[in-house]
DNA sequence: CTTGCACCTCTAGTCGCTAGAGGATGTAGG
DNA sequence: CCTACATCCTCTAGCGACTAGAGGTGCAAG
């Protein structure tokens, strides 16, 4: 029985040492159990399951969201209904935050593209900034 | 000498009241002068300047780009290369979120479409969590 | 004169960590 | 066995940019 320390489990899983403990401390991991010297014990299976969680923060998906995906892992005669429900939306939201982002994309293009290195008064940063009505996406 | 309120400011600046009083707490926006009954009265000059900082939020300017792009603002004799700067570097900032975001895009859709809507051990969504290693783009 | 909204200050909470203090444990070399 | 050093422990506080709420005051209309 070999004992993984959070280092390991931190090093294995790609989380860091500290994310580890606050994942504990808000009951996403499961509390290991502990060495004579109090020092975390964690099993294999915690390794998968901080992988599964880093995965899916870098998706970006709300530790909310997390916590339901992963009470679905737990139970898996579930129905997969939620998990699809919470992916989907997670994609909606990307498709909006991309959206949104070209849209600024544009907007700081003709700023950029205007200015012509001078003095402040002339620059079409800070006036286009200054000026709402001057933007080509009104839409944001 | 017609006085504005908190509130008329916050409405023609579309910057919520508590905001408001936010950014003159960190010195964004200058102390207004009081009323008799210390209430805040602000000049139009302020709801320019709120408007400006409203807008360049909506852009996705941190408060402290903001802070200088109006010191700038303040003072238009001054070279606008650095206004230049900010703008350009929120450029690649926002052209790098729109790249990342698209690759999840990708990953959230093979995982929505893969999903038979049956049990969870069947669901695609569950396991490409669980395994980075089936990932189309694995670069995130 | 009273009702009720808008204003005031202050503190604490949000999210998802991250940093640091101050101390205990575990391990490798001498 | 001792020492040095990395790693671990708990705890509190901080980040950014607000937001929420408590508890109280000002002001204008009916």
């Amino acid at each position: 029985m070999k004992k993984i320390t959070i280092g390991e489990a931190a090093r294995q899983s790609g989380v860091k040492v500290p994310t580890v403990r606050y994942y504990e401390s808000i009951g996403l991991l499961a509390a290991p159990s502990r060495s004579e010297g109090n020092q975390r014990s964690f099993e294999p299976a915690d390794i998968s399951r901080l992988a599964f969680i880093r995965h899916a923060r870098e998706l970006g998906f709300e530790i909310d969201a997390i916590r339901t995906l992963l009470t679905l892992q737990d139970d898996p005669h579930q129905s997969c209904a939620s998990a699809d429900a919470i992916a989907k939306a997670r994609l909606i939201e990307v498709e909006q935050r991309i959206r949104s982002l070209m849209a600024l994309k544009a907007e700081l293009e003709t700023m950029v593209e205007g200015c012509g290195h001078g003095r402040v008064d002339q620059c079409r940063v800070i006036e286009v900034l200054a000026d709402h009505g001057q933007c080509t996406h009104p839409h944001h």
